[in-house]
DNA sequence: GTCTATATGGTGATAGAC
DNA sequence: GTCTATCACCATATAGAC
């Protein structure tokens, strides 16, 4: 009774793909990518593609998905214990701001989900996985949203608008898709350092202390 | 000697086209839309864009011009004579900010023309057109960058990191393509309502005065 | 100047050999 | 499980009628 490694197998194989068209799609976006491209990647023809995946809207969905998985992920790692509002959401956006620059590919084709409205005509699973989809971008956005009005109800935080405020301080970092290029030496340690650049004059402002 | 009339009216079809395909554009991005869709939306068939344009690639460029005219016409709208280097710098970013939300589509457009790099192959004159697009976005940014040395150089800014922070600043802004949706009864004012609540945390930062 | 009709090339997806 | 060959469709762009 040994686990089969079919699935196993399938699952790497799967990975291999979700990697290489996340590539693709950042390069070059969705649509301008052929399955071709993504297989050419891999050192392979579509037909490997097309035996994992149905269609080259399931392949995306599955990047978005892995996408959003990394950015939930980093999320959940903030430790929420100790801190007042204010410092537990600079901890939230520093996580953040690293789980951008870390997995710059994924997260650039998360954002491409939110402009593509034009998958072609999706079948009912399909309609069913878009809206997982955008529910989860819609969660990420509001866990945000409940701790900057954790921090102004506890005093940490002025009293800004809450969902306008969510939308740009998330943007400022989620901008760096634009303009962030990783660097095959980069490590943990100088993802940092832009990190809290990136986070330091969204908790602080420009304004110096009167 | 009277002015040729043909001139204006070359350039008002063109404006219409460029109209219509910036719509388009910002609906389904430049890719998934086709020629048949900017005409289908004038009300005609694809031969009227095609007298007007080579090509969709010289249209995406000519929405892409029009987008960061918009952009450009606001900063030199912003008194910079009077107020020290905080005080202008607020000025450009309630300017973007309202531009952004003004031209939503147009700017839509220009951020996709940040990612798309896959146009074809392009003849000596649309690469020269897209070098110019491309100095005309690092321009811009440049502006930013100066006024916020500016304002540390004064002292009226804290030394926060000149670069990292003009793209955040920026991207924040930038970010409303994602999630503005203009309204048909909103007038510049609900707009400046909006765009205060959108620099007041860049600028004031987050954490109340101690 | 605008239309219809069409040439041309490319892309998603499938069938079937191995 | 992966490949080659191919289909069917769609989009850019052009030609030519009106």
């Amino acid at each position: 009774m040994t686990e089969k490694p079919q699935k196993p197998n399938r699952t790497r194989r799967k990975d291999e793909i979700i990697a290489s068209a996340a590539q693709c799609f950042m390069e070059q976006g969705y649509h301008a990518t052929t399955i071709d491209d993504v297989a050419r990647r891999l050192g392979s023809t579509k037909g490997r593609v097309y035996h994992y995946y149905a269609s080259k809207t399931d392949l995306f969905f599955d990047v978005h998905r892995v996408g959003m998985g990394f950015l939930f992920d980093a999320l959940d790692e903030v430790v929420v214990g100790s801190g007042d509002g204010a410092t537990v959401l600079r901890r939230m956006l520093m996580a953040h701001a690293n789980a951008m620059l870390e997995h710059h590919t994924f997260e650039n084709v998360v954002a491409q989900g939110v402009q593509v409205h034009r998958f072609g005509t999706l079948n009912g699973d399909q309609r069913a996985t878009l809206q997982n989809l955008i529910a989860s971008r819609d969660r990420f956005e509001a866990a945000f949203k409940r701790q900057i009005q954790t921090g102004i109800d506890d005093g940490s935080l002025r009293a800004v608008d809450v969902s306008v405020t969510a939308k740009v301080l998330l943007g400022g970092l989620q901008w760096s898709i634009f303009w962030y290029r990783p660097q095959p030496n980069d490590s943990v340690a100088t993802r940092d350092v832009l990190a809290r650049k990136m986070v330091d004059p969204l908790m602080q402002g420009l304004l110096p202390v009167a």
